[in-house]
RNA sequence: GGUCCGGUAGUUCAGUUGGUUAGAACGCCAGCCUGUCACGCUGGAGGUCGAGGGUUCGAGCCCCUUCCGGAUCGCCA
């Protein structure tokens, strides 16, 4: 037998009977006729005492080893109260090396959050026995099975989509698998389980879910694993854009809150549509625990004799007691503007008496002034932040601003977790190199107003019932009410310019699927990843993935991707230039 | 593919204006130590300063090329 109990077990309870544990040790402190371990496993660390400082010899730090011995209670004076077994001890008898480690460690496993990540990958196994990273995983577990239960509770029931299948809708780069029994042909790991979803609407499911695993070639960022990650994928028919909310809402809500100490936004979570949150927050996921807000003030400077903003779109931001802040400060937002791409960072500050003061204030009348501070509400010690460019580029040069204001400043509450849907989403947009109109989202999204928009509205003004979820400034997932009528598809990809042809071939199943009589459905997707991530509050997205490539899309444990044999290669059908 | 930041001991980092034998902490090794809990004390080993080239009497430091890592834009819901 390993063992009796495990090392966060053992409590006064156990005091005077026997126990063996076995686990990792932590670390060894030799006294020199007695020595102190700190055995360690999944569950906790409990002291081990021996008294002979030879025994130890062989097996070092980390490595696996056996203990039998007596639990005993420890003296006051030596109880430990930052670990829960710290009431008592092992007096070791006897001892069994199990497996032993290498004296040199590639890092301090306690220290492993602090190690270049390369080197934390590469020992991925040394890194996840360190308590701090392990508990980030075992947390995933945790939202994981809660999440399943959630979904079953609610009616879903879960069903395995294929891993090797074709293309999906989504825009990304496909990961391609080559197929061994038809030559030169290809299968493709699922961007998301789009397709399945609705062809399971269409075959009489009510209520479907997955946890499901997503592939994606492109390249990572600190919020995005490259190559794959999982989503929480659902779909339901015979719903509207509000059912599928209310029930994210039930899911996020219940999940949050049971998994984070932080206040969670009540549903229902606030609706924005994205135009206003473009305009208000120059984003569209906004961070709505930045209480800033951004102003359309390019009319006020149609007739201000300053070239730079007249006839300009201009943005301001209100930024309150930030009178105060030290002229590096400004200095500071300046080089920041700079950075982004900006010219200038042009401001207003409204000191003592309702002085107004800073580069902009001499273009601007006596009577301006007035107007200014009246349409914005200023209050003394505000400062009023400028920002302008051209139409394409000031929302989300204002969205910066605002999102840098409200870190230095200290505005964002981040003892809280601010959720919102960005709703009305535009259905087409105009391709900046081509002047073509295209498919801004997802091509399968139902049109709002139907055929009729199609028929009779400019493309540019028809919104699509498209949507994402957003959770302090971090977009969750996109969802959609699905477009399920042939006729109406048809007529939204002629105006994105495909012939009928494009989605008989590429998109074959789902059309003539809905041929034969689909159900109106609506779903979304939101990112497991992302939501353990915000949980366990972790800046980066592979924290929470047991075994993360790095950012340049390597395992770097395993080695992959790694080349293969000729006869491989042969099987396939594929030679490598 | 572009931009920015970085690469010095096993790990995390310091390294002055270009100037003697490149340092610290932790880890490792040896010795001492019977109540520690990140034990302590004494001593020791450990370096292709990412690689290549250049400037210079002299390069960790300056220049060029290149490789690697991270962030970010493009890309991606």
């Amino acid at each position: 037998m390993y063992r009796t109990h495990t090392c966060g077990e053992l409590r006064k309870a156990h005091v005077k009977k026997p126990a063996t544990l076995a686990g990792w040790v932590d670390t060894i402190r030799d006294h020199g006729g007695v020595v102190f371990v700190d055995l360690r496993d999944h569950y906790g660390i409990t002291q081990v005492v021996f008294y002979d400082d030879d025994i130890l010899k062989e097996a070092g730090k980390e490595s696996v080893i056996s203990v039998e011995g007596v639990v005993r209670e420890r003296d006051n004076e030596t109880v430990n109260k930052r670990i829960p077994t710290g009431e008592v001890e092992l007096k070791a008898e006897k001892f069994k090396i199990l497996g032993i480690a290498e004296r040199n460690l590639p890092f301090e496993i306690s220290e492993s959050r602090q190690t270049n990540e390369s080197v934390r990958l590469k020992y991925r196994f040394l890194d996840l026995r360190n308590p701090l990273v392990q508990k980030d995983i075992v947390l995933r577990s945790k939202v994981t099975s809660f999440i399943r239960k959630k979904m079953e509770e609610m009616g879903f029931i879960e069903i395995q989509t294929p891993i090797l299948t074709s293309s999906s809708p989504e825009g990304a780069r496909d990961y391609l698998v080559p197929s061994r029994k038809h030559k030169g042909m290809f299968y493709a790991l699922p961007q998301a389980p789009q397709i399945f979803k609705q062809l399971l609407m269409t075959s009489g499911f009510d209520k479907y879910f997955q946890i499901a695993p997503c592939f994606r070639d492109e390249d990572a960022r600190a919020d995005r694993s490259p190559g794959e990650f999982y989503q929480v994928d659902f779909e339901m028919a015979f719903a509207t854009q509000d059912d599928v909310f209310e029930t994210a809402e039930k899911l996020l809500y219940d999940t949050f809150s049971t998994f984070s100490k932080k206040k969670i936004s009540k549903p229902p979570f606030k609706r924005v549509p994205y135009s206003e949150a473009m305009l208000k927050y120059g984003s569209d996921k906004p961070d709505l625990r930045n209480p800033l807000i951004i102003e359309d003030l390019s009319d006020f400077f149609t007739d201000v004799d300053f070239a730079p903003f007249k006839n300009k779109p201009v943005r301001g931001i209100v930024a309150p007691d930030c009178i105060k802040m030290p002229k590096s400060f400004f200095e500071n937002m300046l080089e920041y503007a700079t950075s982004i791409g900006m010219k200038g960072l042009g401001y207003i500050s409204v000191s003592e008496g309702f002085e107004y003061k800073g580069p902009i204030v001499k273009f601007l009348t006596e009577q301006k002034q007035k107007d200014l501070a009246k349409r914005l509400n200023l209050k003394q010690n505000d400062v009023l932040f400028f920002i302008s460019d051209k139409a394409g580029a000031v929302d989300g040069l204002a969205g910066q601003i605002r999102a840098e204001l409200g870190k230095r400043l200290n505005l964002i509450d981040t003892s809280a977790h601010e959720f919102c849907f960005v709703t009305d989403f535009p259905m087409y947009g105009v391709n900046e190199e081509s002047g073509n109109v295209e498919f801004m989202h997802n091509p399968f999204s139902m049109p709002q107003g139907e055929m009729q928009a199609l028929l009779s509205k400019n493309p540019l003004d028809i919104k699509a019932y498209q949507y994402d979820i957003v959770c302090d400034g971090v977009e969750l997932s996109s969802g959609a009410v699905r477009n399920h009528k042939p006729d109406v598809m048809v007529k939204a990809f002629e105006i994105a310019g495909y012939p009928k042809e494009v989605i008989e071939e590429k998109f074959s199943a789902l059309y003539n699927a809905f041929k034969y009589g689909a159900p109106p459905h609506a779903g979304m997707a939101p990112g497991l990843d992302r939501i353990v991530m915000l949980l366990t509050g972790n800046e980066s997205i592979r924290e929470v993935v047991a075994f993360p490539m790095n950012s340049n899309a390597q395992d770097l444990l395993l080695g992959a991707p790694g080349s293969v044999t000729e006869r491989q290669l042969r099987d396939v059908h594929i030679k490598v230039r």
